[in-house]
DNA sequence: AACGATTTGTTCGTATGTATC
DNA sequence: TGATACATACGAACAAATCGT
């Protein structure tokens, strides 16, 4: 009938952090000195704190002790925006600037690949087709924000969007650069919004624990041209613990302010 | 140098499971068995399950065993719609018909409270003022999908719209009643998504367990009027595990399949 | 730079409770 | 009812990270 004793003593501490009685970044007690408050096992009293990690309440440093976690300041993303730009690097360097933020895209990693079934599914090109994907590490005033890897049919690149097979960041956008080279003109985009537990690569970019506690964000854009056909894919990954997404539809008034 | 045993057991666990030596639904090895298989004591063992419990890769049933977790479908919701419509239960019930699933939405449980700071300021309506709350459980095919409560001000009660205090569906959406009723026009509306743990009523409902492993997603709709002020907000919890979301932006073609 | 004190991390052994078959 | 398997709890020891002296 009752809880187990780490549950009762995580709900205790869960009670104290709700009502302010410790506040955000304060430190609690030792495990120690909670191993003889309720009397009980040390290992008893760990597995009250890993409950209460898991939670997202705390966070545990070696050799410092237990804190409870600082409150996050969510960076929003705005999805809609116009259906003819926005595939690439667009949307990132419009958010960021409009919070004055400081961004930082990584160079490219360019690769030749053959799509995967799913990929090919994607971008509606056969299994196994050479694509194109570049690569980017994103920052926001020198920490992490987001993993981005853009694909494209090699068939652009042979049509003459050359610049897609360098490793340099394309700073007017994606977008315009298929435009201004081949002609190909988005009309409009697809996302999808999922969220998943972070691999390994994606646990160490985000510096979160590799307990798959924080989950991560992943968002995939189809970006399609004027005859309704899918020319590129991006998926980007977010932290799911830092970051909010925005979703306009019809006339909506500007500067809504960021909710907690 | 080395990572600690309970890694490396976890790590070559997970290393079957991803390499199909292990399949969905296959049940591993009991803690007695893994203990003598790699020479650990039973705590090690269960911490290196326990790791990969958080990761989403396995789950334990007591007097059973611990079993690989099964693939789940991701049912998918498409949050970019008709500007007038969609605040309420109108997306609910599309999306439901379209993919051939058994809605269910329980009575509404309605409230008349004061609204908090965030509340207040997400409305434009002052600390302190009435509002009608209006919380549902919604299933698809039986099973617990979301779970939604739409804020209201009592103003627009006290204006005609008299349905929003009575315990019944609005079988034709609450956006065209509020239209019909005292000619409050939708003009688009502002969704806002964030990931979070699920609190205790959250994990009950939707079955998850309780340490926070899995994610919930919230999104919060805020409805327009022609005169850009916000008359309705709805807030919407789904488990992270089981449902995608979709922005469409522009012009997509129609009837992109689900991805995995 | 070195050391000791403090604090959390890992691992073991053991016993008992509870859920399922 | 008994057997099996996971859940909880205790105690102990050593390792590793951090901090102040």
């Amino acid at each position: 009938m009752v809880d187990p004793m780490y549950r009762q003593i995580a709900e205790d501490l869960r009670r104290q952090i709700e009502a302010g009685e410790l506040a955000h970044g304060a430190k609690l007690r030792t495990e120690l000195e909670l191993r003889e408050k309720y009397n009980a096992s040390r290992n008893t009293v760990r597995d009250a704190i890993k409950l209460l990690t898991t939670r997202g309440l705390v966070e545990t440093r070696p050799g410092q002790g237990t804190f409870v976690v600082q409150k996050i300041v969510p960076f929003i993303t705005t999805l809609t925006g116009d259906p003819g730009a926005g595939s690439d690097g667009d949307i990132y360097r419009n958010e960021v600037k409009a919070t004055r933020r400081i961004p930082d895209a990584s160079v490219p990693r360019v690769e030749i690949q053959q799509a995967g079934s799913s990929l090919a599914e994607e971008l509606r090109a056969d299994e196994g087709s050479t694509v194109v994907s570049r690569h980017q590490e994103r920052h926001i005033d020198g920490t992490p924000w987001s993993l981005q890897t853009s694909f494209y049919p090699l068939i652009l690149v042979q049509r003459g969007a050359t610049r897609l097979i360098e490793a340099d960041d394309i700073q007017q956008g994606s977008v315009e650069y298929l435009g201004e080279s081949i002609g190909i003109k988005q009309v409009g985009y697809r996302d999808t919004v999922k969220v998943r537990p972070p691999d390994a690569i994606e646990a160490r970019f985000f510096g979160l624990a590799d307990d798959g506690r924080v989950s991560v964000i992943e968002i995939r854009r189809t970006a399609f041209d004027e005859g309704g056909e899918p020319f590129s894919l991006t998926v980007r990954v977010y932290s799911a613990d830092r970051n909010q997404f925005a979703v306009n539809v019809g006339s909506v008034p500007v500067g809504i302010s960021e909710v907690s």
